[in-house]
RNA sequence: CGGGGAGUAGCGCAGCCCGGUAGCGCACUUGACUGGGGGUCAAGUGGUCGCGGGUUCAAAUCCCGCCUCCCCGACCA
């Protein structure tokens, strides 16, 4: 409990052990295959419920497509299999006997190509569109290096796929997930983002663009969040998903990707974190305040309990998720517990409280103490967790503010990531090979993102040509 | 997937070189004292020594194969 590493003195054995001993996720015995453990989950759950609820509000609808995909369906977009083809696991044998298979039969990757296959049983005419579906699913890719949350062979999340009349609609479409998924992360998990377009050489194999929101993590890394991707034509000519258009004419659909992970737990525990644990976004939050009672004997305690008892259903009411620890521990071990786990508020308890009707409200980032009367609490608790959202978003973007600069030259661009982290924002002329120099020279930076709204006016920070896009640098995971 | 290290109680480790009763600290259980920032004392519980095979009278220890984990690199939501 005691012995989480220092974040200043390794930031990757911090990572591991918050997650570990905040019980968010384990190592399950075979390789790259995690366990994510109930605390974890339920901030998973409360992410999905956040973002199920906007994609429905725009009339999604949720499907369960098959794990299982065959090996003609995988390989028929070009540039989609050459993409995962090195992580794809496949399913060769069957039955007790280990027989083999006829066919190999791929775990899904991601599931672009089965859904192709199927939804175009489902779409004759223009009037079948658009098609707006996503599926809550996990995800199998043969990683051969992997982290709790970040890399894991399986993981879980969304991956929404939405099928289109017209080019326009299909764009607009990708833009609008990204802008639930900027929300997300922003609003829900208090982590500010760089949104943008990716630059081709990080585009999802098979698209026409792929869009990305990139957070910063506390070690100066950046962290892509989520990506939203436009296809054009490209899968339907693949899959031959086409339909009648207004003029009887056969069309093919335009269609859209998108998905986010269960690597967002990942980015709360490295965005917020301190050397004491987790802290955890109250929105987000499994536990959002833990009342800690401290008494000495049976007395004591059926003070503090009836005191409790008399103002706990209030928060109840008020939709306020908190736990009483009546465990039989110290207050000590209790307040450093809660503190690993991330909880916003804590409220100590004693005998000298009931007497005063109030608590002691200390709060996971200031750790100030202050007393709090208990008449009007869960208003005062509501408001004080919507304030701690608010404080904790805005410490994000200060430190994402501190950490970002504007340079001119590879050379600086080099010197720059030598000794920090963090974004840098250059122009660029748009050469790949200058993409791949870039990385190469500079020990892995990367263009995390285009922004999509700059004019640029200058030099392209490698060759010096008129540049054409102004993109955002960093190191990432 | 390349290079290095490691697997012995829930966690951290010693024992292995030189084969012969499986140990230590923390955690856990019970009890007492204690209780507003990580307690004290006492008595206890817990092990297919990663898995499979081999050598031997005898294997945690020696040999072979496999699995898993960690660190460093190349690839990645």
């Amino acid at each position: 409990m005691k012995d989480i590493t220092k974040m200043s003195d390794d930031f990757d054995r911090w990572y591991t052990d918050v997650v570990r001993k905040a019980e968010l996720a384990d190592w399950s015995g075979v390789r790259g295959m995690m366990v994510v453990r109930p605390y974890g989950w339920a901030m998973w759950e409360a992410i999905q419920r956040a973002f199920d609820d906007m994609i429905k509000e725009s009339g999604h609808e949720n499907w369960a497509f098959p794990l299982l995909i065959p090996r003609e369906l995988l390989v028929k977009e070009a540039e989609h299999i050459e993409g995962f083809g090195p992580e794809v696991a496949w399913v060769t044998k069957a039955g007790a006997a280990m027989e083999e298979l006829e066919e190999p039969l791929a775990v899904r990757p991601t599931s672009e190509t089965i859904i192709g296959h199927i939804i175009r049983r489902y779409i004759q005419s223009h009037r079948d569109l658009p098609k707006l579906t996503n599926q809550w699913n996990s995800v199998v890719r043969w990683e051969m290096r992997s982290r709790l949350f970040l890399r894991s062979r399986e993981f879980w999340w969304q991956e929404g796929h939405t099928f289109h009349a017209s080019a326009k609609e299909a764009i607009e479409e990708a833009d609008l997930i990204l802008g639930y998924y900027r929300s997300v992360a922003e609003d829900w998990l208090a982590v500010p983002v760089l949104v943008g377009k990716k630059s081709p050489a990080e585009t999802f194999p098979g698209a026409v663009h792929t869009l990305t929101l990139e957070g910063l993590m506390r070690d100066g890394l950046a962290l892509q969040m989520g990506t939203s991707h436009y296809f054009g034509q490209n899968f339907a000519r693949a899959y031959d998903i086409s339909f009648s258009n207004k003029d009887n004419e056969r069309e093919l659909c335009y269609s859209t990707s998108w998905g986010i992970s269960t690597r967002m737990v990942g980015a709360i525990v490295m965005a917020h974190g301190d050397d004491s644990g987790l802290i955890v976004p109250p929105k987000v939050a499994p536990v959002q305040v833990v009342v800690v009672p401290i008494f000495r004997d049976d007395a004591s305690r059926a003070k503090v309990e009836a005191f409790i008892n008399q103002w706990s259903p209030q928060l109840k009411q008020h939709g306020i998720r908190f736990r009483v620890d009546w465990r039989d521990e110290r207050p000590g071990d209790k307040y450093a517990h809660w503190e690993l786990k991330g909880v916003p508020l804590r409220l100590n308890v004693g005998a000298r409280d009931v007497d005063a009707a109030q608590v002691e409200l200390v709060d996971r980032l200031s750790r100030e103490r202050r007393a709090l009367l208990v008449s009007g609490i869960a208003t005062a608790l509501t408001s004080e967790l919507e304030r701690f959202q608010k404080r904790l978003f805005e410490r994000a973007q200060e430190y994402q503010r501190a950490n970002t600069v504007e340079l001119g030259t590879l050379d600086e661009v080099v010197s720059h990531f030598r000794s920090r982290g963090g974004f840098a924002w250059v122009e660029w002329c748009g050469d790949e090979a200058e993409e791949a120099r870039l990385k190469a020279d500079s020990g892995g930076v990367t263009i995390r993102t285009i922004d999509e709204h700059a004019k640029p006016s200058g030099k392209c920070f490698v060759c010096g040509q008129p540049a054409k896009y102004r993109v955002a640098l960093a190191k990432a995971y």
